[in-house]
DNA sequence: TATTGTTAGTTACAAAATCAACTATTACGC
DNA sequence: GCGTAATAGTTGATTTTGTAACTAACAATA
């Protein structure tokens, strides 16, 4: 019997792993990397992800549209319309119309917003120190710059 | 006007950046830097991120049950069962029930299947190294083995 | 060998994401 | 100004996911 299976040997002198392909690693640090943080905005203020990335980029940046959060984030603009509904409809954020561009509204957090913010701002900084708490601080350090490049943040 | 918005300076001497936080980067990283390889897959052979995942594991390290790659890839089984199905009514992949144990089936790849998993295999590689390129190699070992520990894979 | 528990995998229903079409408003070209 | 194009944001239809309940098979044990 074997002890762990290995690449397939039919592969030939081809080295290829799976579990090294970037995009599939990234995926899966990602994914297990924010479980726990997932869990708090969730069950603290029935959050999803979309909207505690919108409630932070209005925390954190202050008052601008759905379009620039969008731009920021990367999300799609449907994906940012419904969760600036859903965060208007439980009273964390105001909308006010641009007087100039009647087409574009201000979002901005409410006392509520701004309180949730700073709870989650919290969670947030205790979770990533957590994370670093793995790694030396150049390493923690170099892997962020790289994850920026691959971001295409800058 | 500002030439460029930074975090909000009611924040005092705290200088969490949510640009910074290892979950939103993680996440921005893989979303990114997957949506080309996303769109080969898909375009390709129709298939879905889960799809391509149970190709790529049954194609790798060979037959083996719907369990095991959920396993591997820490995919719920309802996700794996569905992918599973997916790539078999395409004709992906075969389905034979384990004689010892009849709750169990292995799953192998067809030639279809084999085809579609080389072809896949090979866009994935030279992506990986055009990614990789950006760094040097030291520095991409080092990713890779910080993603392997964040996404606790052994 | 009944009883109870566990496991592999599927299915049903609800929640969410995606994609395209839509409204309202502004900008451009003539 | 008038017609066309572009933009901010919303809505609706379809697809995909997530959660939980379910079936079928095996295991443990009294």
């Amino acid at each position: 019997m074997m002890t762990e299976k290995s690449p397939n040997p039919e592969a030939g002198k081809d080295t290829f792993d799976l579990a090294d392909f970037l995009p599939f690693l990234l995926n899966q640090a990602a994914e297990e990397s924010s479980l726990a943080f997932q869990n708090v905005y969730k069950d603290r203020y029935g959050m999803l992800r979309t909207e505690w990335r919108v409630l932070f980029h209005l925390g954190m940046y202050g008052r601008m549209t759905a379009k620039e959060i969008g731009a920021r984030a990367m999300m799609h603009k449907t994906k940012v319309s419904r969760a600036v509904q859903r965060l208007a409809e439980r009273r964390f954020l105001n909308r006010t119309r641009d007087a100039r561009d009647r087409r574009s509204e201000h979002l901005e957090l409410t006392p509520a917003g701004e309180a949730a913010y700073r709870d989650l701002r919290g969670v947030a900084r205790d979770y990533d120190a957590k994370l670093a708490r793995h790694f030396t601080s150049g390493e923690v350090a170099l892997l962020r710059s790289m994850l920026r490049q691959l971001a295409g943040i800058r």
